[in-house]
Order: C-alpha cells, then sequence, then structure tokens
DNA sequence: GTCTATACATGGATAGAC
DNA sequence: GTCTATCCATGTATAGAC
C-alpha cells in the first residue's frame, strides 16, 4: 500500500539522517533502514532531496507539536528558562537538534533542502517568539529586546551549538552555561523592584544607539 | 613539484567548500578546481577527508591571523563591539563562516573532519576568549560571565546564524540586529555610574542561582 | 618521489514488470 | 498504481608509468 511506504520512508530518513548524518542519506541507505526498495524513493518523492524535504517538515511537526501546549501554560522567564532547559535536553537526545543542523548545512547549497529546513525550523521559532513576546512585556527588555529576531537568534545558537558539540563536547557545555547564565540576567530582571528597573532601563537607552 | 601540488590542492579544497559546500566536495570536483589530477589527492593527503581537514586548519590560520594585532589592541566593549560587527561582514563575505559551519556538520560524522572543525574554530574563540577576558573586567560583568564559555558560544551562534542565514536570509537579518541590541547592552554598562552598576550588580547576583 | 590510467564501489534515476 | 531490475554517472582508491 501507498501510505505505508510513504510514511516508512519518511521514518527511515528521519533514523537516517539521525544516526548517519547527511553525508550517508543516500537513497540506498535510507531505503535500507525503510525496509523497501531503492526506487520507491523516487517514485514516491521524485528525489531525495524531496523525501528529506518532507521529512524535515514532517519530523519537526512532531517535535513541536509535543510542547506547544506547555509552552503556552509558562507565566515568566524564570519558568521558561527551566522548561527551556529540559526540552533542549529531550530533543538533543533524539537527535532532533542535529538533524537540522544537517539540513542547515545540506540547504546552503539545495534549494529544496533550503525551504523545508526554513520551514521546520520556522515551526519552533513560531513558538519561540509567541512564548517570548508574551513573557518579555513583563520586565524592563519590554519594547527593546526585539522577540522575533531573539527568537530566530536562540534557534539558530543552539543548532551552532549543537553541531559544536559534536566535535568538542567539553566547550559546547561551558558555551551552554555561559548562555544559561546570561538568560539567567534577564529573568533576574523580573524580580527587582521597580526603582532598580528604572534604572536598568536608563542602562538599556544608553547602551543602545 | 610537491609543495606547490599540495597548495594547489588546499586551496581547491578551501575554494570548492566555500563555492559549491561539502556536498560537492569529492575528489574530482577538488582536482578539477584546483587543476590536478584527482588521484593527487590520496598521494599527498591519503583521504579526501584528510585534505578537508588541512585545509580547514590552514584557511582558519590564514584568516585568525588578519585580525589578531587588531583585536589586541581593543580597549572597551563597545570597540569590541564596533570591530566585531565588520570582521564579521568580512568573513562572511569571504564565505569563511559558512565553510565553517560545512565542516562542522560534517564532522558530525567524521572524527577526522571533526578534530579539524575543532582545531579551526579554536583558533577563533582563543582570540575571542582572550579579548573578552580582557574588556570583560571593566564592567559590572566582571567576575559574573565566564569569557570562555561566552567566546565558545559566540563563534558557534554566529555559525548557526549563518547557516540559517543561507535559508533565510531575512530571518537571520533580525536574529542579528536582535544579538547586536544585546551585545550593545552589555557595552552600555561601562558608560553607567558606580551607583547604577551596584544597582545591576544586585540585579546579577538575583539572577544567578 | 610524483603523477596518471584504470579498477572498483556507491549513488541517482527510470524503463518496464506486476 | 505500485514496485523491481537495470542503467549510467559520480565517487574513492591504487597499481603501475614516468
Amino acid at each position: 500500500m501507498s501510505a505505508a511506504t510513504k510514511e516508512k520512508l519518511l521514518e527511515g530518513a528521519l533514523r537516517t539522517l539521525v544516526e548517519q548524518g547527511i553525508a550517508k542519506a543516500s537513497a540506498r541507505t535510507i531505503a535500507a533502514t525503510a525496509g523497501v526498495g531503492q526506487g520507491l524513493i523516487f517514485y514516491h518523492f521524485g528525489s531525495v532531496d524531496e523525501l528529506l524535504a518532507a521529512a524535515c517538515r514532517f519530523g519537526a511537526e512532531q517535535r513541536v507539536a509535543r510542547y506547544r501546549e506547555r509552552l503556552a501554560a509558562l507565566n515568566s522567564l524564570t519558568e521558561l528558562l527551566e522548561f527551556a532547559r529540559s526540552m533542549h535536553e529531550a530533543e538533543r537526545a533524539a537527535g532532533n537538534v542535529a538533524m537540522l543542523g544537517q539540513l542547515l548545512a545540506a540547504g546552503q547549497s539545495s534549494p529544496v533542502l533550503a525551504a523545508a529546513t526554513a520551514d521546520g525550523l520556522g515551526l519552533w521559532i513560531q513558538e519561540l517568539e509567541s512564548v517570548l513576546s508574551r513573557l518579555l512585556a513583563a520586565t524592563p527588555l519590554d519594547g527593546y529586546a526585539d522577540p522575533a529576531g531573539l527568537a530566530r537568534a536562540t534557534a539558530a545558537s543552539f543548532i551552532g551549538i549543537e553541531l559544536y558539540e559534536g566535535v568538542d563536547p567539553q566547550g559546547a557545555g561551558s558555551a551552554l552555561d555561559a548562555l544559561e547564565q546570561l538568560a539567567g540576567l534577564a529573568a533576574g530582571l523580573e524580580g527587582l523592584g521597580s526603582l532598580s528597573q528604572r534604572v536598568v532601563r536608563r542602562g538599556l537607552r544608553r547602551g543602545a544607539r
């Protein structure tokens, strides 16, 4: 049956990307992982790139859906930071972040993969952006920080650090620690009194140019 | 002559990586770019991966050397920020950041490339770390922010954003803008009076856990 | 020691079988 | 409509020529 084969291929593509990387994600390897004939990729998806693109969108939607309601229920940057830590750890373990990194790199020279990766990343960014714009409003950063830009910077940075982890686990650990400290700084602003907040705002205006 | 061929191959590998990405960086393609026979890669470097590894170290050293003295001459975070902007723009245009991204992704499943990329990135990180630890000392972040971790986070984040730019130029632009605002915040702290600095320090201690 | 011609492996894609 | 057997391009690696 067609639908079953298509899904086997999507799962096979995801598993191959996560376990062996884009370099090994050939039609033959993916088909073997999926347990189907190699030619089926071209029948069902047209090309390897298009299968990978479909798998990217499929996988990202699957993963983001896991967190959507819980993100909407958060009430402070501190809570977000706490939640983000466990979320990142879970996605890292699932190999999802590294997979996006692989596709992102491949997307540099494949328009099909570029569009798919932008879409997949976009799902994460959308969630981040909406929770950030809701929560930043309660801090002195309101009106100063741009939630859309921050969401994109955060998503891209995590992917960069995750890729970095693959070549220097210890260095990546210290990078994540440093960012957590920085995020904790912003979260700490929530707890300041109104006088201190005013001082901070003045500092921000001066820092801006 | 041997040395000339080796250098042609190193340059050819760099050009291929920058212009066509890791996916096209095969022995045939690189050799064609370098204008030499394909088999020479294996004679001089043993394998394609080892050539790419050598090229990565070669290229990173070349690029970092350009900035070493100028970074050492900087005297404030504001100056650093200004300089970093032009430096990043120049490297971006040269394709160097994207190349590191390509190698970083490939390094996930190739120990040889992983080691080389870690080394290449390490050169940038080393420069960043030394200038950051020197300049952060003059701000309220002194003792709070970890220069080693920040340098690694910065380098990895820029690579992530650069890869992101390949699939969503506009989104990457807003991400960079947001980070510049954030960096400007830290730079602004330099100009605060001692009372305000004390308030900020108190906030930081509260934000830390 | 340096390089080229050639062998062998893997990958993408499709014509045609069911 | 679904799938398999087969073709051709591209890739790695080396035996042997110079």
